[in-house]
DNA sequence: GTCTATACCCGGATAGAC
DNA sequence: GTCTATCCGGGTATAGAC
């Protein structure tokens, strides 16, 4: 088997292959069924299992990939500004990957180790290692790229003005 | 039949009771079907549609009443800081009708007019009618409670520290 | 206003042949 | 490593009898 009994990296070429065929299908259309994944494999669904011990698997590398993105492009702001440039950024591109990461339960133990926490280490360094004034910055880039995706602010809304005026809010 | 075209009220007794069992299964199983909803009344699951006219109408129902209920709730606020424990509490005690109102699609045109807005008046009052500062104090809010629900923040994080950081930052 | 019966959709996952 | 055949679960919704 090509994968260890919590289901975690390291993965044969052939299962990281069908993640990223998972990761094209949960952006194009919004969702992976094993079924629909394994049509754009040209296989038949069970042959999956072959290679991922079950969907939570494909689930727990989906995030941990996003994850490990979101920190790249995360690392490279320079100040806090650039930071919510560049969450807002992310969600936009990826929106439905970006739920897969915040909707519905963490699958903490199947993650990457250390993904999750290197996504977060930029946030925390942004507001000088105030975890109070973390968490609120992190509450606040949360809700307001989810509210967006979730069509919940007004349609003429200015939300460079609302991000700008949340992030002076926590710049000191 | 006991409802209009749109699946609005006014609705029958036996309507809005059917609409409070839904909610009892939602808070207590964090789920509704037509199938256990039905079950819960001892009845079957067709029956249901005599009342309502599709699960649509039952959802838009429930997340009218809670828009309501939760705007009783935050009127009674003297300021943003029991705004906050306002909008706070009634996340976490009411964890899975709050999911029901944020994740997902809001069907506007179902809800009872007025609902949404009557909920979001309190924000915007709390900010002096700022429209850039009631979006980022928003999104703060439902980012700390989504978050909070979702198991999000480390353990032993202080939370009511981090409200009170945002909440100081929106202040003024 | 309730019932039975049913149609139709979707999903995850396994056994065993090749 | 792929297949076929299948099992299991779930869901929304309708037709038509009573």
């Amino acid at each position: 088997m090509s994968f260890d009994s919590a289901g975690n990296p390291p993965m044969s070429p052939r299962a990281r292959a069908i993640v990223a065929a998972a990761r094209e299908l949960l952006e194009a259309e919004g969702g992976v069924s094993m079924r629909r994944l394994a049509d754009r494999l040209g296989i038949k669904a069970p042959s999956l299992y072959k290679h991922l011990r079950d969907k939570g698997a494909l689930e727990a590398a989906l995030i941990s990939d996003a994850f490990l993105e979101a920190a790249e492009r995360f690392e490279q702001a320079g100040d806090l500004f650039e930071l919510g440039s560049a969450y807002r950024a992310f969600a936009l591109e990826h929106p439905h990957l970006y739920r897969l990461m915040f909707e519905g339960r963490l699958p903490r133990e199947r993650l990457v180790p250390g993904a999750e926490e290197r996504a977060a280490a930029p946030v925390i360094a942004a507001v000088g290692g105030d975890p109070d004034r973390a968490r609120a910055l992190y509450a606040f880039a949360h809700g307001m790229v989810i509210l967006e995706l979730g069509g919940r602010f007004p349609d003429g809304a200015d939300l460079d003005a609302a991000w700008a005026r949340g992030l002076r809010a926590f710049a000191t």
